[in-house]
RNA sequence: GCCGAGGUGGCGGAAUGGCAGACGCAGCGGUCUUAAACACCGCAGGGGGCAACCCCGUGAGGGUUCGAGUCCCUCCCUCGGCACCA
């Protein structure tokens, strides 16, 4: 049992030892659940989303993977997610709730093809644990809007919609590689072990494998996905999508092959560059491994080390390829380029630091100007020609490095759209050289010429020609959906030897995962055997088909599922359009801050896609978001079974109480912060909570320990006790009100503590037998409630019982207004600097003029002999009087 | 490596450019108790001094300012993300 919560003495105590007061401790267990009842009965948290009487308030927190119990860490999101809620019930506004489960992925299909058992029983198992956990924490959910994606009335949804999707052109196939093991089919990343890349299940070595796979046309929305207008959300992620989504201004360039023995020449050779102004000055040609002209443009007595280093770069992950500092590796594979400005021969290399998937996987490399193409050019001793110095230099001064306007570095970033830093190639921003103090050089008809006119010049001149054009590229690549796995939506579709893809009409939906699925031991998608699901006949010709075996990934499922909780029973359609419109954009959504960029972008993405189908008429899903920090494990490691740093709320609960849990963890530090792990100081709360307990229900007792209790403060005689009472209380309200708006949870609690303490020095005294001393008790109730809602509840039922009053919860409660004339202050003290130092403090009235007040100062001893002999430059009264400065010359 | 966040007492943390360390935890002293536990009251950044008081102090180094934990630059460290974990 903890401190001071719930002692045997409590219960047991009798005439044999006199307890220290008659009144009846804080017992969290005996009040939770009965309140938790309670408030279900009268069906408290259900919303009513017809009720047009009342603001809405949509306050949606990141529904959780069920991977087993809850720990402490999704107590950290809820908990201030549901003082969230009960605030703005207290506000008056209609508040919608709701809760529910991501339900498919990879944890599931792994427990059960490690312990034979059906990932569905593991699931819903994990949910029912989850569920009655949840139920301890006294939150206001709702839980008639429950949604579990992996029940088929939700999945047939995600079906739908990728058929909605495909129509639109929104979904398309492609081949692309995966990380696949010979035993196990496909791997994700995490199941990809060590720097040797081995199968975490059998260990055996990883290969990539060509897979014809589903996508989803993001980049359709690129633009559209980096304005973050009309919704408020935190400046960090929006840059961090900005940035995900990477938008480059450059231009597509046209270089030719050159004819060669094993090879006529003439192919088109197409690079992206942010700086068409450096084409004269490119030495060399870069393919990325994974081009599809590599092999048919290799010589003959390249292709063995070609080859090798082509399986090489697919051994390697993309952070190790864009590691900017590493040694710059490549080989030449025996076949030169044609510059299109000026017929100019230059090597082709393959080389890991290109990706196949940015641009369009192949660069000119201009080494004067790109710091990769310098490293590389100096590790392969290739010519370095600068074609871009400020006017009036020395053009043929060699480099020691690669020459990159650093004014480029200052371009602003983050809250608009904006051309930064790229994977490859480093743009000098234009717009900072307006004044054309960089011009061309060693660039033929360009020489003299202001670097931004030559940018603009030669793609002009190219596209005359047919050889390029201004272009735009983003970082942010399609959406892969494929999955090869069993747990998850089945893609609607049919493979036909005649018709080739074909969806499946929506009357045939949903394609329902089979019920009974035999891993066999292995990690390959189980679908792939399972005749039943495969044979189908094709929906078009009536042939025999084949049914398709990817599902789609879980992203899916969190991309429109909080549409989904205003009508979760629909049947002839995936959402409500007139309920989403109504009550979306989500007012509120709290969640990790691991998902800035995959979850938040996608479902960006769908609510705009959804919108283009006419589905919803909103385009931002969700109006205001607030991520939080991550609890991590005593050993600040993350918390996983595997690791055994998970820490159970249960436990805590069973000891503290649900409120205590609550309060300690929005009082552990900023709510954005997180941090590891430790249940010192928990009981710091615990005492507070018994504290308003005693407050509340035995105002009149007495500490032995104290041996002025009972008395007044020294110094404050009765009306100046009342006037600190009410000034303490209405204080605390003003802030409590700003903390709880502003989620600074942790000086809100902080606040209340305060309150407390303040009002605990008055227990005994006549104070207590005031309307100051009732008011203060009433607003502490109600401030603590959102946060604190079983032990509120009590004390306010048991208020209500003592004045004879009926009963209503306090959290239908108005919350109440701060009294401004309470808060007023007769007099204020003011810190005395001399140079910036503090030497003095002194009281003095609020209105005091400054020359007054710079009387007082200069009369006080401790500033005489702080100023000396030196002579006063300057007296600062600073911030309207909060403070005086005085500055000393020489 | 790149993008984002952070670094303040023994610990968690507080502080619209204006008194660094609110509120807690641990610690120390005391009251209550036969005693202990609980509870309560008080002390408490480091160094020096009997004291008044003085000096130092917010990851490191520079800068801006009357004044910097807070703004700017460089560097170091920790955490999140990097597209098949969710």
């Amino acid at each position: 049992m903890g401190p001071a919560v719930t002692t045997s003495d409590s219960t047991t105590s009798d005439g044999a030892r006199e307890p220290r007061s008659r009144a009846e401790r804080y017992d969290p267990s005996a009040i939770e659940p009965k309140w938790q009842a309670r408030w279900d009965e009268l069906r408290l948290y259900e919303a009513d989303l017809d009720d047009e009487s009342r603001p809405r308030f949509y306050l949606l927190t990141m529904y959780d993977y069920p991977s087993g119990s809850l720990h402490i860490g999704h107590w950290y999101v809820k908990t201030p997610t549901d003082a969230i809620g009960r605030y703005h019930r207290m506000r008056g506004d209609n508040v919608f709730q709701p809760i529910g489960f991501d339900a498919f992925g990879l944890p599931a299909e792994n427990a059960a093809i490690k312990n034979r058992i059906n990932p569905r029983d593991w699931t819903m198992a994990n949910i029912a644990t989850m569920r009655s956990q949840l139920r301890t924490m006294g939150a206001g959910w709702d839980w008639t809007a429950e949604v579990v994606t992996c029940d088929p009335s939700y999945y047939r949804w995600n079906q739908w919609l990728f058929l909605r999707f495909l129509e639109h052109g929104l979904a398309y196939r492609a081949v692309s590689p995966v990380d696949w093991c010979p035993n196990d089919g496909t791997l994700a990343r995490e199941q990809v072990e060590g720097a040797d890349r081995h199968c975490w299940r059998c260990g055996a070595k990883v290969e990539k494998r060509e897979l014809a796979q589903w996508y989803l046309r993001t980049t359709r929305y690129a633009d559209e996905l980096l304005d973050f207008s009309g919704i408020d959300w935190p400046e960090p992620i929006r840059i961090q999508q900005t940035n995900w989504i990477g938008r480059s201004t450059g231009a597509e360039i046209v270089f030719s092959t050159a004819p060669a023995a094993h090879h006529p020449g003439g192919s088109e050779l197409r690079v992206f560059t942010t700086r068409p102004d450096t084409l004269y000055g490119a030495t060399f040609m870069v393919l990325a491994p994974e081009h599809p002209l590599v092999a048919e443009l290799t010589a003959p007595d390249r292709t063995a080390d070609v080859e090798a280093y082509v399986k090489a770069a697919a051994d390697k992950t993309e952070i190790d390829r864009l590691s900017a500092d590493r040694e710059k590796t490549g080989v030449p594979i025996g076949a030169d380029a044609i510059n299109p400005v000026n017929g100019a021969r230059i090597p082709i290399f393959i080389a890991d630091y290109v990706l196949g998937t940015y641009g369009t996987g192949a660069i000119m490399a201009v080494p004067a100007h790109d710091e990769r193409d310098f490293a590389f050019a100096t590790t392969f001793g290739l010519p370095i020609v600068r074609v871009i110095a400020p006017r009036d230099s020395d053009p043929d001064e060699p480099l020691t490095e690669a020459f990159v306007d650093k004014a480029a570095d200052e371009a602003p970033r983050g809250t608009g759209r904006h051309d930064g830093p790229l994977g490859d190639i480093e743009l000098i921003n234009m717009g900072s050289d307006s004044a054309g103090r960089l011009v061309l050089v060693n660039s033929g008809p360009w020489d003299g010429k202001p670097a931004v006119d030559a940018w603009h010049g030669i793609v002009a001149d190219l596209a005359e020609r047919g050889l390029g054009r201004q272009a735009v590229t983003y970082r942010l690549r399609d959406w892969l959906v494929s999955r090869q796995r069993y747990w998850g939506t089945p893609i609607p579709v049919v493979h036909c030897p005649i018709d080739g893809a074909v969806p499946v009409p929506e009357e045939d939906l949903p394609v329902l995962l089979p019920d009974t699925v035999d891993y066999r031991g292995s990690g390959e998608n189980p679908l792939n055997r399972d005749d039943a699901f495969l044979n189908v006949a094709c929906p078009r010709c009536g042939g025999p088909a084949r049914r398709e075996t990817d599902t789609l990934d879980t992203f899916i499922d969190s991309s429109w599922y909080w549409f989904r909780y205003l009508s979760p029973g629909k049947d002839d359609g995936p959402v409500d359009s007139e309920m989403v419109h109504r009550w979306t954009p989500v007012n509120q959504y709290t969640g990790g801050a691991e998902h800035a960029v995959m979850h938040l972008l996608y479902s960006r993405f769908f609510t705009k896609a959804m919108r283009d189908l006419g589905l919803v008429d909103e385009s931002e899903p969700f109006r205001r978001l607030f991520n939080q920090g991550q609890i991590l494990g005593a050993d600040g490691e993350r918390m996983s079974k595997s690791r055994g740093n998970v820490q159970d709320p249960d436990e805590l609960v069973a000891r503290y109480g649900a409120d205590t849990v609550r309060l300690y963890l929005m009082f552990m530090g900023p709510w954005d912060q997180g941090g590891p792990w430790s249940p010192t100081g928990i009981g710091g709360v615990a005492r507070f909570l018994s504290r308003v307990w005693t407050i509340a229900l035995d105002p009149a007792g007495r500490e032995p320990g104290d041996p002025a209790s009972g008395e007044l403060p020294e110094g404050e005689d009765e009306a100046a006790a009342r006037d600190h009472v009410r000034a303490a209380t209405h204080r605390a309200l003003r802030d409590v009100t700003e903390d709880i708006e502003g989620f600074r949870w942790n000086t809100m609690v902080a606040k209340l503590m305060e309150l407390s303490n303040t009002l605990f020095r008055y227990r005994g005294t006549a104070i207590t037998e005031l309307p100051e001393w009732d008011e203060a008790v009433r607003l502490l109730l109600l401030m603590l409630a959102p946060s604190a809602p079983h032990i509120t509840e009590e004390l306010w039922s048991r208020r209500l019982a003592a004045r004879g009053e009926p009963w209503e919860s306090i959290h239908v409660q108005r919350w109440p207004e701060v009294d401004e004339r309470a808060i007023v202050e007769q007099t204020r003290e003011v810190p005395i600097q001399v140079n910036g130092k503090l030497r003095d403090r002194i009281t003095v009235p609020v209105g005091i003029s400054e020359i007054e007040l710079e009387q007082i100062v200069m009369s006080r001893d401790k500033v005489v002999a702080a100023i000396g002999d030196a002579h006063v430059a300057r007296v600062i009264h600073a911030g309207g009087g909060r403070l005086v400065n005085i500055v000393l010359r020489g």
